[in-house]
DNA sequence: ACACTTTGTGCGACAGGCGAACAAAGAGAG
DNA sequence: CTCTCTTTGTTCGCCTGTCGCACAAAGTGT
C-alpha cells in the first residue's frame, strides 16, 4: 500500500483509541519514524473453555495476554444448569479481579467439546452432549451480559489460539490435535478455521487404527477414540498394573497428569502406556498428513505434557524414511500455549470477529465526540 | 450489485466478443429483456489427461463441450520422450479435427499422475514417476504451441471438473475420489482445490486400512492403495479364481473394465471383488469423511462404473445408523462425467484461470481497434 | 553549512460501485 | 386508441478507497 494511504488508515485508528503513538524510532539515515503501538490494554475479551470435566475462564487484553484466569472441575455434560451459573461465577470474578467495567468488555468466546454446525452456530450437538440439547448457551450469556457472544468446537479454537499467540505463527495451513477425553482436530486451512459442511471437519477420533479394538460409537469398528481417551489410558494403566510389580503408578485414583508426571520421571509402565498412545495417534496423523499435508501440526491436551515421551514414538511410527512428503516435511511440535490454549482461542473467536469489524468494539466517549464534529 | 454497474460489467464483456447479444427476451409485465449469451465458441481450450498408462486429449470450447477428443493406451511412466511426442500428436490431430487455429487457442491443462508442488508446479514428483525427473513438461509445450500451459494432479482436476460440469456443482466443498491404477483424492474446499502445503493433500490411497496387507511404500503398514489399486483388484480375481470354477472371467489379460462388466452381469467372483473393494474403501471414505465433513464425495475412475455394485457395500461399511454426522449426512454419487472428466478439468484449470484474468483470452482484431481509439 | 535520505501529509486523479433520474419498450384497463 | 403502470437499460453525479506526486519535517554524514 502507499504511504498516503497508510497515514489516512492510520488517521482512523488514533481516533478509535485502538492504536496509539509511543514516541520516535531510530532513524535509519533520514528522519526518524514515529512508533505505533496497539493499545492492548484499551479493551478486554473474555474466554470461556467449556471441556467435559472442567471450565475454565480466561480474561484477556487485546494482545492476547491472560489478565485474569479461573478454573474449576465440574461434570459439564450431566449438570447444564450448573455449569451455566458455575461458568457465570468465574466470568464475573474473573472480570473483577482484572477491573473491567462493561464498557471496554469487547464480548465472550466460549470453547465447547462438540462439534458446532456453521448454519446453527449456538447450540451443541445432542450426540455428543445430550444433556445439553435445547440449551441456547450463546443467547443466555448475550442476555446477562449484553455483548457479542461466539461459540466454537474447542480444537478448533485451540487450532486458532496456536495460529494466532502460539507454535503455529508462520502458516497458513495448520493442524491442531488435541488429546483429551477424547482426540479432535482443529484445522486452519488458508488463515480460517475449516469447518466442513456441518461443522464437524477435524473428528480423527473416528479415524479406524486397530480393528480388534472393538466397536465405536459411532458405528464403525477401532476409532482411535476407543484408545487414545484419557479415560482409556487410566484404564489400561490398571489393566497392566499387575505385569508391573516395581512401578510407582498408584493403584487408585489414577489420572492422566500423574500418569504423564511418572512417565517423565521413568517408570516403565507409564513409558509404556504413552509410547503405545503415541503409536496409535499416528495412525491417525498419517490419515490426516496425507489427507491435509498441513506445514505444521500442533499437539495439545494433558497427554502432550509428556513432550517427545510422545512425539518420538509417534514420529518412528510415521517412518522418518517415509517417501511420502507430507509425512515427512511436516514439523510436528507440541503447544507452546498450555493449559491456557483453548481458552485465548475462545477469546481469539472475538478478537477476530472485532478486528474484521472494528464497530463491534464498544466505542469510548471521545470517539464519539470526534464522529460528531465531523 | 445495482443495475447501472451490470451495464458498464456488460459493455465490457460485448467488446471482448467473449459474450454476444442473443435477442430479446420474453416481457415480465414491462420492456422485454436483452437476452445475453456466452458465447462459447469463440475461444478453445486443450485440456490432456496424462494417466499412469494412457494419454488423452480433448479439445474444449468455453463451456467445457468436448469438440475433439483422442486417446492412446502409453506405457507413459517408463517413456517420458515417447509420451511427450505422442501428446504434441494427439494434441496436433484433436486441433485440426476441431478446426482450431492457433489465435483462437487459450492454453493447455495437463492432469498427471503424481502430486503437484504449488511451489515448483511444473515438474513431476520423482518419487511417483522417477524416469520424469528433470523434464519440464510445462515449459515444453509452452515453447511449441506458445500459449498459457496448466498442470495439476489428475485427482485435484477430476474433481474441479466434477465441480464445474459433473455432480459436484451446487457445492463450495466436494472431495473427488478417483479408483484407477492407484487411489487418489482431490479436495475442492471454498469453491478452490485445496492443494495442502507440498501439494501432496488428498493422498488417501496411504491410510491404513488393514494391517495383514503388509507394508507399503509410503513406510506405513497396511495401505488403502496395498488393497484397492487396479492391478491389485485383477491379482485378486487370479487369486481367487480357482474357488470360484463356474465364474466366466478370463484366466489370462483380465482388466478391470472386463471385471466391472462382468459384475454387472452377476458373475459371483467379480461381485465379490467389486464389494470387498467397496468395503476397503469405506474405511478410507470414513477417514476422509471425519476431517473433511464435505457435502458430496463423487467417485471416479474405472471401478466406479459399477455404481450401485460398489457403493451399496461401501455405504453399508460406513454405516447408515452412525451417529457421526458428517458420514451420514454426506451425500456419496458416482461420477456424470466418465472417461473426459479429467480432461475437461484440464481444460477447467485453464478456463479458469482466463476468467480470473481476461487478458489471457487471446485478443481479436476488432477488440485491438477498439482500444486503439479509446 | 550543505547535500542527501527517510518519513509523514496534503492534494488532485482515477477506478469501481451505487442510487436517482430518465428514456425506451411493453402490458393492461378503460 | 389512450393513458397509466411495470420492467429494463443507460446516463449522470456522488462517494470511497487507493495511488502518485509534491512538499514539509527531521534526520545523517561530509
Amino acid at each position: 500500500m502507499s504511504r498516503s494511504s497508510i497515514s489516512a488508515i492510520v488517521a482512523d485508528l488514533l481516533e478509535t483509541g485502538l492504536v496509539s503513538e509511543t514516541g520516535a524510532g531510530d532513524s535509519s539515515g533520514g528522519r526518524r519514524p514515529i512508533m505505533l503501538g496497539f493499545d492492548d490494554d484499551a479493551h478486554a475479551i473474555v474466554g470461556v473453555d467449556m471441556g467435559a470435566t472442567h471450565i475454565a475462564v480466561a480474561v484477556t487484553d487485546l494482545r492476547s495476554q491472560v489478565k485474569a484466569w479461573r478454573s474449576k472441575i465440574f461434570d459439564v455434560r450431566e449438570d447444564p444448569e450448573g455449569a451455566l451459573s458455575l461458568m457465570r461465577g468465574l466470568i464475573d470474578g474473573a472480570l473483577i479481579e482484572a477491573s473491567i467495567d462493561r464498557e471496554r468488555l469487547v464480548g465472550i468466546g466460549i470453547a465447547v467439546p462438540s462439534p458446532v454446525n456453521p448454519e446453527n452456530p449456538t447450540v451443541l450437538s445432542p450426540l455428543f452432549v445430550p444433556k445439553w440439547k435445547d440449551l441456547n448457551i450463546v443467547e443466555h450469556l448475550e442476555n446477562i451480559y449484553r455483548v457479542p457472544v461466539g461459540m466454537d468446537n474447542d480444537a478448533n479454537l485451540g487450532a486458532l489460539s496456536e495460529q494466532w499467540w502460539g507454535a503455529g505463527r508462520d502458516g497458513r495451513d495448520l493442524a491442531y490435535i488435541k488429546v483429551a477425553t477424547a482426540v479432535g482436530a482443529g484445522l486452519i486451512i488458508n488463515g480460517d478455521i475449516y469447518r466442513g459442511t456441518t461443522g464437524i471437519a477435524g473428528e480423527i477420533g473416528h479415524i479406524p487404527v486397530d480393528p480388534s479394538a472393538g466397536e465405536c460409537v459411532c458405528g464403525l469398528t477401532g476409532c482411535l477414540n476407543l484408545r487414545m481417551g484419557t479415560e482409556k489410558l487410566v484404564q489400561r494403566a490398571h489393566d497392566l498394573r499387575p505385569e508391573h510389580p516395581k512401578s510407582t503408578l498408584p493403584r487408585r485414583g489414577l489420572t492422566v497428569s500423574r500418569l504423564v508426571e511418572e512417565a517423565c520421571e521413568g517408570d516403565r509402565l507409564a513409558r509404556l502406556i504413552v509410547e503405545d498412545a503415541g503409536r496409535h495417534l499416528a495412525i491417525g496423523v498419517a490419515a490426516m498428513l496425507n489427507l491435509f499435508n498441513p506445514a505444521k501440526v500442533v499437539f495439545g491436551g494433558s497427554l502432550t505434557r509428556a513432550g517427545e515421551l510422545l512425539l518420538r514414538p509417534l514420529k518412528d511410527a510415521l517412518g522418518e524414511r517415509s517417501p511420502s512428503a507430507s509425512v515427512k516435511q511436516s514439523q510436528l511440535v507440541t503447544s507452546t500455549l498450555g493449559i491456557e490454549g483453548t481458552a485465548r482461542g475462545a477469546a481469539t473467536l472475538i478478537l477476530r470477529a472485532a478486528l474484521d469489524d472494528p464497530t463491534l468494539f464498544p466505542t469510548p466517549l471521545d470517539v464519539e465526540v470526534a464522529a460528531h464534529t465531523t
